[in-house]
DNA sequence: ACGGCAAGTAAGTAGGTACTTGCATACACA
DNA sequence: TGTGTATGCAAGTACCTACTTACTTGCCGT
């Protein structure tokens, strides 16, 4: 039953290269070191193989979670976004094609969705908390300022590699995106 | 030599809809109304035709540019977002496949990253200018809020169909995300 | 009325695709 | 020693793919 496990990363890595059509059979077979046929017995069909990877790669490993009651928001966002800018970077190709797929193959609209709205109300808790502390200004916008945040980690997460100078160095990225986001919520800047 | 133009159109649909590899010949010249002979003594290959697509596609219309000593910022930079947001929710599904394709045909790099450059460069300009006007605050992080408002569209235009409620409403959007911006480079916002 | 040219039609080529079937092999445990 | 269970192998099915060839049709300008 060691197959399985073979299968299944060599499908990831085989998917996150082509795509749904592009990941053949063979393919994904040949790269696992396994027959094919073990590929069907196993898994029953191409489509069943690959809700299986999806499956695998959506447990939302909740690792890092920012802190019930914030203290210093510049630190704690800052790692949070590493944290996260690095778990979407390794998602990305994956991530990419589900979301081409989407219309083709609704079925993966979970795989694709699910990572930015978790993060969007865990995100919005941090910073409604930090409001009522009155670490925020009163008329701050901070709704759009949390989708601001996080369009910044995802575009970075997924553009970089395409347009590389339109983005802040890697290393100072996350502590200037949540600089900006502060400052816009009007919150008192440690540095 | 009309089918060539009503091949084109076609082609972009379907090529929109199911990717490269999911826009066979066959459904392209059936989408067009035309003999799928005719498809290729017009375009020779599949590839041909499909590169036609992007660059028929690839017109930066720099309509609306920014002007170029800004007068109201917040006015301003909302019709800009709002003119782009809109073009590139047109683009959408086209860019999703040609990113999503990258790596297999690097051809398509063009179509995929020139907008978001372009994008970059020219509403950096203006900020710049909004800078040296005294207009933002000395130790403002603008190149950062530039990537910031820049990944909001981004984002905007291509995740809302997903998780349509992890973004404001469409018709405040634009000029939220401004606001937010004005606020990240401490520009005294005119509402 | 005729020549040229865009387009349609029918058929075929060579290859790839998911998936199946039947049989051989090897190891695991009783 | 025997029996299941996982796997490999070879071949085959039915279908789709890009692309070609050879021939026909219909229209347009001269």
């Amino acid at each position: 039953m060691i197959s399985r496990e073979r299968i299944l990363e060599a499908a990831a890595r085989v998917y996150s290269k082509h795509g749904f059509r592009g990941a053949t059979t063979r393919l994904i077979a040949a790269e696992a070191g396994v027959n094919e046929v073990t590929l069907f017995r196993t898994f029953g069909s191409k489509g069943a193989l690959l809700e299986a990877v999806l499956e695998e790669n959506d447990r939302g490993d909740e690792v890092n979670p920012l802190p019930d009651p914030p203290v210093d928001p510049q630190r704690e966002l800052t790692e949070w976004v590493e944290t996260h800018l690095e778990r979407i970077r390794t998602l990305r190709p994956m991530l990419i094609h589900a979301i081409s797929e989407y219309e083709e193959r609704p079925e993966v609209a979970d795989f694709a969705c699910r990572g930015r709205i978790d993060v969007h109300h865990h995100i919005t808790e941090y910073v409604t908390r930090l409001h009522e502390l009155g670490l925020a200004d009163r008329d701050a916008d901070v709704s759009a300022a949390v989708t601001m945040l996080i369009s910044a980690v995802m575009s970075d997460a997924m553009g970089r590699p395409m347009a590389p100078h339109t983005f802040p160095p890697p290393d100072e990225a996350p502590r200037r995106y949540v600089r900006c986001f502060l400052r816009a919520i009007g919150a008192p800047s440690s540095r």
